[in-house]
DNA sequence: AAAAGGTATCTTGCGCTGCAAGGTATCTTG
DNA sequence: CAAGATACCTTGCAGCGCAAGATACCTTTT
């Protein structure tokens, strides 16, 4: 039982946000993480072996791009593959929320 | 910025649940391992080294007592430490989940 | 032209905590 | 008495977010 929501949950929230953020449009890791930084509590040191995962689990691919100030950048873009897991990630969050509100709620 | 929501969180949810459980009454290790496996998913080896910590913590405090059957259980029960804990933990909850679900929505 | 500061990348070491697995003890049931 | 549920707890491991720092590019200030 259970066995529902799985452990990643809990590693898996800023995955989430990241993955549904590039769902909006391709993005750079700095600036991911400073609009992460303004929801969600998110050091910058987090978001580089992130993003690393998740081009490790192949569900974004990167491209380089130039800036218009600064250093150059690596962009990331959503695979079908990320998709699907936003997706589904995004049911796991529902799931995950309404647990605990339940559990708040019943106080 | 940011600073509203702090890192415990994430690792704060369990914590949070258990206090929520525990406001409803008095409550032993096993029996709140189980009810929290159902919602959401916990192991039992979890629960005890939380308990410890709110314990050190000061958020709860124990008693002893007999089972109808089976081992002794201890109880635990909320302070009120704990009870200020948790409406504030409420809150960063609630924050949280509404600043991952703008997130989300934004998509 | 050197210094300062924002932009942007990445690495290293640390600490916390959830987990799996196993261990012990009590009590009930067959 | 053996089996199994109840209930406690410990140990070792692994993941991940974080703080801090290194590197490098580019613009603006002095």
């Amino acid at each position: 039982m259970a066995e529902s929501i799985p452990v990643q949950l809990k590693k898996g929230v800023l995955e989430l946000c990241v993955l549904a953020l590039l769902s909006k449009g391709d993005g750079y890791a700095y600036d991911i993480a400073s609009q992460l930084a303004e929801g969600i509590d998110m050091a910058e040191g987090t978001i580089y072996p992130l993003m690393r995962r998740l081009q490790d689990e192949g569900l974004v691919a990167t491209y380089l791009a130039e800036s218009p100030s600064g250093p150059p950048r690596k962009y990331y873009r959503l695979t079908e593959t990320g998709r699907a897991s936003l997706q589904s990630q995004k049911a796991e969050w529902s799931a995950f929320a309404r647990a605990v509100n339940a559990i708040l709620g019943e106080g």
